[in-house]
DNA sequence: GTCTATATCTGGATAGAC
DNA sequence: GTCTATCCAGATATAGAC
């Protein structure tokens, strides 16, 4: 998820600091209308400095991107790998949607900023992101898969479609959620529970 | 969800020429990559001619952004209002959904635009589309309410969450959505039959 | 109502000093 | 590794002819 053009083992403490930088600024106010100026003032630094460690304007939004759905990725994955070998299905597909939803709401800008922007980049950039799209993709679609396969997750259910209903209403979540009205998990909780069990009261339930 | 200084009723074809124009290119490209030149080529004028008609590029935007949501509330109502009295909650549920995914992905380039470039826009031009976003949301408000008071949601769903979940996750359909796989309508009713009913398997059907 | 021409500004990118 | 200074392209917006 870093792609330098040479001698990358340095300290790195001004490349890293743009990076984070960007990712705040992008996150914020879109692509488009974060200048290199901006950039550098946030970083500390001076606008012709950015060029000794990056390109471009687009090398620095694409490391951004790929670091965004590493960061998702792993935190999906581990949030299941930390569950004990015997949890039951509901609580796998639990877990994965809180480790999206942590990453994107409480964990650095990265995330956000890839949710934000993706659709506002050049086409090159958007391109250069998809291997890692698509990594975290096949991720969750094997998990749905497990899960179906075991019989949690009924037969009709088309597990590709499901998943893009599920990424599009988590990453919804960026444009309203407030940390002051309950954390994250509470939030996970909540849509976990609608997208188990919808929202239908079932009258006659057997008593 | 038109706001001409001036003497509106005129012909007008320059100026919703325009207006068409720049909603499409907007849904493509998104905000900050369409200059005033792509809009004024694609209506077959000249940049200059369009300061006859706007004042600026924001008041362009400012209008597509309004005609956005009214055209998604409006097929929204028409499609529950279509409806027989008697029609079961389930049904006029889903004939909103329905009706959102038709003026989304079928009608027209501004309910797309909109959702596209919302987040892209100055804070000023965010803040005029706030009173008609406002009325869509309390529409779907009041709509659900109704489902819950007459025991069609289930008590313990926090409504304002559920629309906000549904707006997210039907919104997200434009990044991905084929027309050649298959069409709104057929989409509309898969994810209806998640919110309703959710994806986990109840096992122990009683027989 | 549309044109041409242009003023003005801003942004990405480069060159070379330190 | 960061600075200053600057080039150049492209954008919004204006002025006045037609």
């Amino acid at each position: 998820m870093s792609i330098p053009k040479e001698n990358t083992e340095k300290r790195e403490v001004g490349r890293a600091g743009i990076l984070k930088a960007a990712a705040s600024l992008f996150r914020q106010y879109g692509y488009g209308a974060v200048s290199l100026r901006a950039i550098a003032e946030a970083a500390g630094i001076k606008a012709g400095s950015i060029y000794y460690h990056f390109d471009s304007k687009d090398a620095i939004v694409t490391e951004i991107l790929d670091a965004g759905i590493v960061a998702v990725h792993e935190e999906a994955r581990a949030a299941v790998l930390a569950l004990p070998d015997d949890a039951a299905p509901e609580v796998i597909f639990r877990a994965a949607i809180r480790g999206h939803l942590r990453a994107l709401l409480e964990h650095g800008d990265y995330t956000s900023a890839n949710v934000r922007i993706f659709g506002q980049v050049p086409a090159a950039v958007r391109d250069a992101n998809l291997p890692v799209r698509k990594a975290y993709e096949k991720y969750l679609d094997d998990l749905l898969s497990g899960l179906q396969a075991s019989g949690a997750i009924r037969e009709d259910v088309n597990l590709s479609r499901l998943r893009l209903l599920l990424i599009g209403a988590l990453n919804a979540t960026l444009e309203w959620f407030d940390p002051k009205q309950g954390g994250a998990e509470a939030l996970a909780d909540d849509y976990t529970e609608i997208f188990l069990n919808g929202i239908f009261n079932k009258t006659g339930v057997t008593p």
